[in-house]
DNA sequence: AGCACGCCGACT
DNA sequence: GTCGGCGTGCTC
């Protein structure tokens, strides 16, 4: 090999997405291939997707090699990405041929570039003008000699296609042919910004020098809602643009996105591309290939766009960085949040963390120096912060079945009568989280999962949150047959909304909870409805403590603001509390004054006081000291290991010899806990045993655990996985 | 992942 | 006698 190209015949190492445990090697095709390139190899009677990683390894018989079947139309993976890869598969204990699927998430990646039929200004003029083709003309003419496809045209100008193909016939627009993946349009950083508060410009100053000195760097920007983080950081953008290079913003919710885009728009002129679980196949196979190309410069996405193979990269965002959904929890177990700043430090480029309420890590990371931070500590334009208050649930008097306090009632009835709007937050989906039989004490549970059934009344039926099985609501107590016994025991935001109707005839009330839309486009619309002053009184799940944004509230009761105090979970308070700010937050954003009133029956909690004394300092000064003391993360490092099997036994059998096996973790002065189940025992019919790992901060817990884990054959039917810093350790 | 090979139970 | 169950092992 010489500078990165195999010629005919000669030997390479193919890394496929084959769950193989090693790389296999093939003779480099006629013509030679570069290292990195997409390739198409023959495995067995198939042919399969891979990537020359490098040399063979050789050790296999020459006469038996195969040759590479093809080299695919793509840019080659570079090296910064496989280097990525290979780290990120290092610190995840992830196998790379999994790594390999998550960079490789398009379809007909190796395709040739079919072509497709593009709309753009003819040159003639139709011989009568209607209304409907000078729509379409105008559309034309305002994207100034852009190019569409029929349909993207028709929907623009709001006609059907045959109006299109009346203009076609007439010379006025033009037919062509281009390549079906086609560059986004530009976007122009030279466009003018939002107008900057002082402390917004100190902060995308500091940004843009950052990007402008094209190393890496991370940055924790921390800001209370409504301070004009994404005014900031899109400046950040900018600087990246001028400079030529490609910028990802990462958002943590699909719902968040045309939001966002909308706001690219407005700065830059034109729309990002977008990376997300709903876009279309055509379309993900266009982001996929313009990222390399470098047809795109901008990509706002969901965690995954993180692996997508940017030709040259400058600057990612993470949105709400301590979002829990960045956390991959089934299949590659990763946080997108660490892997952006392992990417970053490796192609030199800078991260920006944004958040009103950082990760506990994020913050330790920024108070050592570690990251840079700059604060927003002004809420721009006239808004200011909610004032929050608690209410004593203890000196409350509540009906049966009622979750409204008076004083929360009184406050939500002052707000509506005042045309303003209020929002109950509750973070439990469904009518009621529990069913109870009143003659033998049974409580329904999911047939295939430990959990409970949490009754839906909107669906009419039984909805276990682990595993999705649903059942309908049965007459008779499955335990003791009894008739007629059945109860609901505890509010989920349909029984709170049940409750609101009662309590406010009259009031239009509206319930945003992520079961009861069918798509992201419907939950969008609900929300824009809501925020154009739709509803009185909203109520709620923790989707909407994710920045959408409600000009018209100014009262926010969040009517348990226990749940989540209780537990053994670690993270559970530094987790209320980013909850609690956030809903706070949303309270009088535009020039209205918001309130917040908490529920509590723990008004002296630690977190409930910190939340309410607005001394967030304190409160992760707090957390970080008993975190430490207890060598708990980010101070020091955990690993769960889940095993799970149909047999329960032989989990729990299997997990006791691992724990028992602990020679190599010990020599790395780590301890093993466990087996326990799991915090879930049972999915889907499996049973799942949990066993913890605890190490030092500087232990290389990874290689030990690789070493343990390899000392035992797993059975055929049981299941191991890893995850390296779990969100919680129950 | 697929797909072979392989070794034991109930069918034409 | 053979069709087919899915356990085990291999793919350059």
């Amino acid at each position: 090999m010489t500078d990165g190209w195999f010629e005919d015949g000669e030997r390479v190492g193919v890394l496929t997405a084959q769950p193989l445990d090693r790389m296999l090697d093939y003779r480099a095709p006629p013509g030679g291939c570069a290292e990195g390139a997409f390739v198409e190899v023959p495995l067995g009677p198939r042919r399969v997707l891979g990537v020359v990683w490098g040399p063979g390894q050789g050790g296999f018989d020459a006469a038996k090699l195969r040759s590479v079947a093809r080299v695919l139309d793509a840019p080659p993976m570079r090296e910064e990405m496989r280097l990525f890869l290979a780290r990120a598969a290092e610190y995840t204990l992830t196998p790379m041929h999994a790594m390999l699927r998550l960079a490789t998430r398009a379809p007909g990646l190796g395709e040739s570039p079919a072509m497709r039929r593009i709309y753009r200004l003819g040159g003639g003029d139709p011989d009568r003008m209607t209304d409907a083709r000078g729509r379409v003309l105008a559309v034309l003419r305002d994207h100034g000699g852009l190019a569409f496809t029929l349909g993207e045209l028709a929907e623009l100008a709001g006609v059907t296609t045959s109006v299109v193909k009346g203009l076609v016939a007439q010379g006025a627009v033009a037919e062509d042919e281009a390549p079906r993946d086609m560059p986004y349009p530009r976007l122009d950083p030279g466009l003018p910004g939002a107008t900057l508060s002082p402390d917004q410009s100190v902060a995308a100053a500091r940004l843009r020098e950052g990007v402008a000195g094209g190393a890496y760097g991370t940055t924790l920007l921390k800001g209370v809602t409504g301070s004009g983080k994404t005014e900031v950081y899109l400046e950040a953008v900018a600087e990246c643009l001028r400079q030529g290079r490609q910028a990802l913003v990462l958002l943590p919710e699909i719902a968040l996105t045309a939001g966002f885009l909308a706001r690219v728009e407005d700065r830059f002129g034109a729309r990002p591309a977008e990376w997300h679980s709903g876009i279309t196949v055509t379309e993900r196979r266009r982001v996929w290939r313009m990222v390399a190309e470098g047809g795109a410069q901008l990509v706002v996405g969901a965690r995954s766009a993180l692996f997508l193979p940017f030709r040259d990269l400058g600057l990612i965002v993470v949105d709400e960085e301590h979002d829990t959904s960045y956390k991959q929890e089934d299949g590659v177990l990763y946080n997108a949040r660490d892997m952006a700043v392992l990417r970053a430090s490796i192609l030199g480029a800078q991260v920006v963390l944004a958040s009103a309420t950082p990760s506990l890590e994020s913050w330790v990371n920024a108070d050592s120096g570690k990251y840079a931070r700059l604060d927003l500590p002004a809420r721009f334009g006239a808004a200011t912060l909610p004032e929050m208050r608690a209410i004593d649930m203890r000196a409350e008097t509540l009906a049966a079945n009622r979750w409204i306090s008076p004083t929360l009632q009184q406050a939500v009835a002052a707000r509506v009568q005042a045309g303003e709007q209020a929002l109950l937050f509750l973070n439990r989906r469904g009518y009621a989280p529990v069913t109870i039989c009143r003659a033998c004490g049974h409580q329904i549970g999911c047939d295939h999962c430990d959990a409970r059934m949490v009754e839906h009344r909107f669906l009419k039926r039984l909805v276990c949150h682990q595993c999705g099985e649903t059942k309908p609501m049965p007459a008779a107590c499955p335990a003791c047959k009894v008739e007629g016994k059945l109860a609901p025991v505890g509010p989920g935001v349909e029984r709170l909304a049940e409750e609101v109707t009662a309590v406010f005839p009259g009031a239009r009330v509206a319930v945003l909870s992520s079961d009861l839309f069918g798509t992201a486009r419907a939950l969008k619309e609900q929300i824009e409805l809501i925020a154009a002053g739709g509803a009185d009184i909203i109520i709620g799940t923790q989707l909407v403590a994710k920045g959408h944004n409600f000009p018209l509230l100014t009262l926010v009761g969040v009517i348990d603001a226990d749940l989540g105090l209780q537990g053994s979970d670690l993270r559970a308070a530094e987790r209320t509390f980013q909850m609690m700010r956030q809903v706070a937050g949303r309270a009088g954003r535009a020039d209205r004054p918001g309130l917040a009133l908490l529920q509590t029956c723990q008004p002296d909690h630690p977190v409930i006081r910190a939340i309410l004394s607005g001394d967030e300092e304190g409160f992760w000064r707090a957390e970080a000291e008993e975190r430490r003391v207890a060598g708990m993360p980010p101070y020091g490092r955990m690993a769960g290991i889940v095993l799970s099997a149909p047999d329960v036994q032989a989990v729990f059998d299997f997990g006791a010899e691992l724990a028992r096996r602990d020679a190599p973790l010990r020599a790395v002065g780590a301890q093993v806990f466990g087996p326990a189940p799991a915090p879930i025992a049972r999915i889907r019919g499996r049973h799942r045993v949990r066993l913890l790992v605890k190490a030092a901060k500087a232990v290389p817990l990874q290689a030990a655990l690789a070493r343990w884990v390899a000392q035992l054959p797993l059975p055929a039917d049981l299941r191991l996985s890893i995850d390296i810093d779990p969100q919680s350790f129950l």
